[in-house]
DNA sequence: ACCAAGTGGTTGACACGTCATCCACACTAG
DNA sequence: CTAGTGTGGATGACGTGTCAACCACTTGGT
């Protein structure tokens, strides 16, 4: 027979729960917000925002799917849409037949430099303002070691 | 002239994005996990569990709403989906005649009863295991602050 | 030179979430 | 009783995410 399951409770199931409901709330909230007061959804905000700062406004397809951790076929989608809008042009890559180089349009690199100023002040609104320095501090261990934890396994 | 933003940095920026890294690997892995091995997407698995466990297996559609914090109309849809699916069924509502209650089918509850197992074991492997006693204590009362911030403000 | 395997990327089908709109019924004031 | 307002819920359009299949090009072995 098998063991039966161990349910989650106490201060395990309260982690859990609160740390499920915040998330939501909070993740829920940021992107009606990117939405509302730039246009953009919070895919868009995500992909420029890793294309400008980090990848200087020109990338490989791939490449710029592995910096912000998505699947390759999602960025594709992404990247089609956002092109219809404007925000982004594909460019044929010479050394590489198959590939293609996403870049940043003026209208896209407008578009994130109006966003980022808002986004940064509801993250610190409704969250970094939540929390005392040493709250901060121990949630960004926290998040460590759980990243680090789930890297050790393979699924 | 506008203030200009003050962007996160130092232990802000660190908390910020650690968390929102973990975030995003736990609950997309959980709910790859849920589908694998049960079928069922994550929103089917949150709709039978409140449902069920909560709800005893009958609710108004706006009750079972709230009780996982959806808006009504991304529950109409679902509730659509899963009668579709066999996994729940609309009942007329005799008391309100524009009313319906949703009950859990047969095939429902042994679709969740199946699944919870499954589930509370990957969330004891992936995130419960991570941490020590204290640090899921110091997450919940964490999680609790910013939810609470949240709710104080409007938007 | 050639063929197999790998890589970069696209595509189509489908499930999901949001928004705005709409409809039927319930409730209240007059 | 009836007009107006509120509430429970459904619906359609649209943007988004996932999976599996696919295609074109590159690479490495022989």
């Amino acid at each position: 027979m098998d063991a039966p399951p161990r349910w989650l409770a106490g201060e395990e199931k309260a982690a859990w729960d609160n740390f499920i409901r915040m998330q939501e709330k909070l993740i829920g909230r940021l992107s009606r917000h990117v939405q509302s007061d730039s246009g953009m959804s919070a895919s868009d905000y995500v992909v420029l925002a890793g294309l400008t700062e980090r990848g200087g406004g020109r990338m490989r397809l791939l490449d710029l799917a592995k910096l912000v951790e998505w699947e390759k076929s999602r960025m594709s989608h992404q990247v089609t849409r956002m092109t219809k809008r404007g925000l982004l042009a594909r460019e044929e890559c010479p050394d590489d037949g198959r590939g293609a180089f996403i870049v940043a349009t003026p209208a896209g690199y407008k578009a994130i430099e109006e966003a980022a100023g808002h986004h940064v002040e509801h993250v610190r609104r409704l969250f970094i303002e939540a929390l005392t320095p040493s709250q901060l501090k121990a949630l960004a261990r926290i998040s460590e070691h759980v990243l680090e934890h789930m890297e050790k396994q393979s699924d």
